[in-house]
DNA sequence: GTCTATAAGATGATAGAC
DNA sequence: GTCTATCATCTTATAGAC
């Protein structure tokens, strides 16, 4: 896996793309969160778009460069929400709405969502590429609140986990979002002792 | 996916198999665990195994067929798990001792723990394949406790997955088992709102 | 139980025409 | 931006010798 960025130092969100690479990652985002990263061969994706490999190479120089943008693209979505939530000052506040709205996010995005957490691939992309790095240690730290212990650490893996996997289960397949959503906040605020 | 098995109606702990054929497994999980059934091929388990490739496949006929014999020996130990709860009797504390169970495994086999959960293919062949599918039914059903709602599927839900990721996340990679046992025993007796 | 050798097809990727 | 055609390599899988 090649890791390098034409764009580095750029917030995600600032990263464009072009209509025709837009349809690219949404084709490849489909198909990746059903059969993961590996499972995904470029044909695949030019079929979902009903075009040829050539027309895909033409957007990405690489697979990888594909596998990168997509993991751009969601955690540009995250971004919002982390700048949302560190915006509020108290570390308190900043986790309550960081979760808040990765719930939101979760039940939004129901297929997608899980992607970036649990695909081989794209853990280890996030482990090597740096300005992912960087990320998610912003996300982790606005998860941890003012804690520090063990205890601290354990919530939020629980709890960023949990949102992400509880949205797909299949229990929870035929449970409508706003239900979903309801309850979700519900069991985060549980979990970390906020009144609700 | 082909899906047929030869060794249909037995429990998964009654499935023998011989030395050789575990060297292949304990290889495969160890690969796929990393990389994830799409990102392991034949030729890493047997480079892995220090074998050829012909050698693997006198053990099992198809990659299929280990896929699904990796699935199986999870799916025992956690059939085990299963067994020793149900013979609980009353369904509020057959789910105490899964979940208590549930937490041990987990902790104990941090790494493979969540493969089965977590593979896009493995989770597809967990809803083709009947004798999957039966045991997982067992599973949830025993997870669900007494109630019925859609709030019981969430904790179920949250319970299962969370125990799952939370022993691999990154943010508690260097907490030992002991304490990430106890914390995650704690944390799941919160949820449900059992006395600690 | 292991090997070498090989087949048939898929994969990531490129060249060059329209 | 799309295509056809091509390439080297990797994939799953088999045949047959030791």
């Amino acid at each position: 896996m090649s890791v390098t960025s034409t764009q580095d130092g750029l917030k995600f969100s600032e990263i464009t793309r072009t209509a025709a690479q837009t349809r690219v990652l949404d084709a490849a985002l489909k198909l990746i969160s059903e059969h993961g990263v590996s499972g995904t061969s470029l044909q695949m994706i030019a079929d979902e778009m009903g075009v040829t490999k050539a027309a895909v190479y033409r957007q990405f120089k690489t697979k990888d460069e594909i596998v990168i943008a997509i993991t751009e693209r969601e955690m540009s979505k995250l971004e919002d929400v982390l700048e949302a939530a560190e915006a509020e000052g108290h570390p308190l506040r900043a986790r309550a709405v960081l979760l808040d709205r990765m719930v939101e996010q979760a039940v939004n995005r129901r297929d997608a969502f899980r992607v970036p957490m649990f695909d081989p691939v794209i853990i280890r992309l996030q482990a090597e590429y740096e300005p992912f790095q960087r990320f998610i240690e912003r996300l982790y730290a606005a998860l941890l609140g003012t804690e520090a212990g063990v205890e601290a650490r354990l919530h939020a893996a629980m709890l960023s986990s949990a949102i992400s996997v509880a949205v797909m289960h299949p229990l929870l397949a035929d449970v409508d979002g706003e239900t979903l959503r309801a309850q979700l906040k519900q069991m985060t605020s549980r979990m970390l002792g906020i009144p609700e």
